[in-house]
DNA sequence: ATGAAAGCGCTAACAA
DNA sequence: TTGTTAGCGCTTTCAT
C-alpha cells in the first residue's frame, strides 16, 4: 500500500511492470532490434498502460544531445516582425523541417543589449544542439562567437564580417539586375532606387544590383535614398527622391513594403503608376499582390530559405559536412506596377 | 599531462580550481547567501576563468524544472502567419516577458495532423514548465488535455469547448458595438458584415457584436458573409455582399485584412469609401494605417495579449493563483474609411 | 559556513 | 538476447 507509484513512471517502473530490466526497456524505447519480439511487445504494452514518456533531461544528460535547435532573431528582426512577412516565413520553414525531424525549435529573441551575452551563455550551456541565426546586421559578432564556441551554426544571409559560417542566401544582385533590365526595356531612363539599410547584406547587395543594372543606361546617374525596409521609410524616401528629380520614371525599391510606400507617395503627388513611373519591389510577400497597382517584384523563396536553413543545421548537428553557402535563385514577377 | 580537462568545465572542475566543494560552488552559482564572501569571490573568479556554464539538463533532472515555456501555435495560426500580424505580435510579447524572466521560449508549430499527439508527448515529457496556447479553433481538445495532464496552461482567446483553463482575451463584442454605433451615427442604414470563421471565438464574438449593434437600427436585416480573416476572403465576401444588396452603405469586417480586401472590391465596383460605403475593420494592425483610405478599425492590444499571456503562465508555473480570465479592452480608432 | 553523499532518470559499455 | 553497472552534472539533505 505504501508502494503507490508517486510521480510519473520512469524506466524502472516500466521495467518492473514488464518483468524486464531498465536496459531492455531502454532498448525498446529507442527502437533497438536486438530485443525478442514478445518481450518487446509486453514492454510496449506496459509503456502504454503506464503512460510512460522518457525524461528528456535525463536523456540529454547522458547522450549530450538535446534534440533542439535554436533560432536566433536579432533585434532588428523583432522590430520588423510586425509588418514584414520575412521572418514569419522563415520561422514556418524552419519549424516544418524540424518538426519532421522531431527536433524542437527554441526561439531566442535577441531584443535587448544584454541578450547577446545571454544567448552566448545559453548556447554554451548546450541547451541546443545547433543554432540557426537569422543574421541581419553586418556588424554582428555573434556568428563568429558561436562558431568559436564550437556550436554548429548556419545563418540566413551571408554574414558581413569575417565570420566563416555556412549560410543560406538568395541571389540579390542578379534579381535586382533583372528588375533593372525590365525597367530599361520598358524605356525608363531616370531610374531611382530606395535602398535598404547598408549595414545589412540584403541592403547592400540589392543596391549593388541597382548600380550595376544602371550601367546599361549610358550616362545615367544613380539616384539613391535609403530606407529601413519598412513601409513608412518607403513613403519618405520616395518624397526625397522626387524632390531631387521630379522626372523619375522608374523606381526599384529594395523591399515590397518600401515599394508599397513609394506607390502611395507617387499617387499622392499625382504620378500614375506605371504610366508615369514604373515601380518594382523585392521579396514577393503576400501583400505585394494586393498593392495598388499590384507590384512587380523580385521573388525570393522565403519559405525555402527556412527549410534549407533547417536542413543544413540538421546535417551539421549530425556531424555531416555542408556546403559553405547555398544561394537560392530569385526571379522577376511581373505585375501591373511595371 | 593526462590531466587535461577534456570537455567543458563542470561544477567539479570549478570546485577543484577554487579549492572548495561542489556543494559550495553550487551555492555560489545559485546565489545562496550562506557562503563566506572571500570564498564566494574566489569561486566566482574560477567560474569566470574556466568559462563555466551550468548544464541545464543536469539541473533539470534534479530540480524538475526546465525554465522554458512552450508557445503552441495551431495549424490555422501557421497558415495565417504569412500576412497577419497577430501571431508575430503575440510571439514578440510573450518573448519579451519570458526573456526578462530568464525563461526560454519553445515554439511548437502544430502544423500537421500527427502533431497533436506529438505535442502531448512533448508536454508529458516535461520539457517545458508551462504552455501558452494560441488557441484558435473551438473544436480543439488540446487545452483540456493539457490541463488534464497537469501542466500549467493559459490560452489566448477563450476556449470554445468545455475547457476550464485560464485565458487572455479582448472585448470583441463591445469593440464591434462601438464600431456599429459609429456607422449608425454616420447615418448608415444598410450595414453588412464580413464575419470571421465561426469555429473561432474571435469570429463568433465579432459577429455577435455586429448583430447586437444592428439592433439600434429598427427593422434592419443582418447581412452576413463569412471569410477566413485573410485578405482574399474579404475581397470575395464583399463581392457576394454587393450582389445580395447593391445599396450597402456600411461594412464591418471582422479583421483588418478582410476590410482591406473589401476596400479593393468596393473600389473596383465603383463605390467610393467612405462616401458611398463606410468600412470598419478589426485588429488595428500596422497595415491598417496604410490602406486606401486608411482604415477605421477596432484596436486590440496584440502585444499586450502576448505579455499578459507570459505573465500569467509564469505565475502559474510559480504555483501562484491567477484570474480565470483577463479580458483586455478594445477601442475604436477612427481614420478615413468611416 | 562547508563538505560528504545520495540520487534525479537515463544510456552505454561490458558481461553473461 | 538480456542484465549489471557505472556514470552524465547537478542540487540538496544531513552532518560537521
Amino acid at each position: 500500500m505504501n508502494e503507490t507509484p508517486a510521480g510519473r513512471p520512469t524506466l524502472e517502473t516500466v521495467a518492473r511492470a514488464a518483468g524486464a530490466s531498465r536496459a531492455t526497456v531502454s532498448r525498446v524505447v529507442n527502437g533497438s532490434t536486438t530485443v525478442r519480439p514478445d518481450v518487446a511487445e509486453s514492454i510496449r504494452r506496459a509503456i502504454a498502460d503506464l503512460g510512460y514518456v522518457p525524461n528528456p533531461a535525463a536523456r540529454s544528460l547522458v547522450t549530450q544531445r538535446t534534440d533542439s535547435i535554436a533560432l536566433i532573431l536579432p533585434e532588428s528582426a523583432t522590430r520588423v516582425f510586425s509588418d514584414d512577412a520575412f521572418f514569419p516565413g522563415v520561422i514556418r520553414g524552419v519549424g516544418e523541417v524540424l518538426e519532421k525531424a522531431d527536433k524542437q525549435l527554441v526561439l531566442l529573441l535577441a531584443s535587448t543589449q544584454s541578450s547577446h551575452d545571454r544567448i552566448l551563455r545559453y548556447v554554451h550551456g548546450r541547451t541546443v544542439d545547433g543554432v540557426v541565426l537569422a543574421s541581419m546586421h553586418g556588424a554582428d559578432t555573434l556568428p563568429e562567437e558561436l562558431r568559436a564556441a564550437g556550436v554548429p551554426v548556419v545563418t540566413s544571409g551571408r554574414p558581413l564580417g569575417e565570420a566563416t559560417v555556412p549560410y543560406i542566401d538568395v541571389e540579390h544582385a542578379s534579381g535586382v539586375e533583372a528588375a533593372m533590365r525590365h525597367l530599361v526595356g520598358l524605356g525608363r531612363r531616370r531610374i531611382a532606387t530606395i535602398a535598404g539599410p547598408q549595414d545589412m547584406v540584403a541592403g547592400r547587395e540589392r543596391l549593388a544590383g541597382y548600380l550595376s543594372g544602371l550601367e546599361a543606361l549610358p550616362g545615367a546617374v544613380p539616384l539613391v535614398e535609403e530606407g529601413d525596409f519598412m513601409r513608412q521609410s518607403g513613403i519618405d524616401a520616395m518624397e526625397r527622391l522626387l524632390e531631387r528629380d521630379p522626372d523619375i520614371d522608374g523606381v526599384f525599391a529594395a523591399s515590397d513594403l518600401m515599394a508599397d510606400g513609394a506607390l502611395r507617395t507617387l499617387r499622392r503627388l499625382g504620378r500614375r503608376v506605371p504610366d508615369d513611373v514604373a515601380v518594382i519591389g523585392f521579396d514577393d510577400v503576400e501583400a505585394a499582390r494586393f498593392t495598388d497597382p499590384p507590384l512587380t517584384t523580385v521573388h525570393q523563396p522565403i519559405h525555402e530559405i527556412g527549410t534549407r536553413l533547417a536542413e543544413q543545421i540538421l546535417r551539421l548537428v549530425a556531424g555531416e559536412e555542408v556546403e559553405a553557402s547555398v544561394v537560392l535563385p530569385t526571379h522577376l514577377v511581373v505585375r501591373e506596377s511595371a
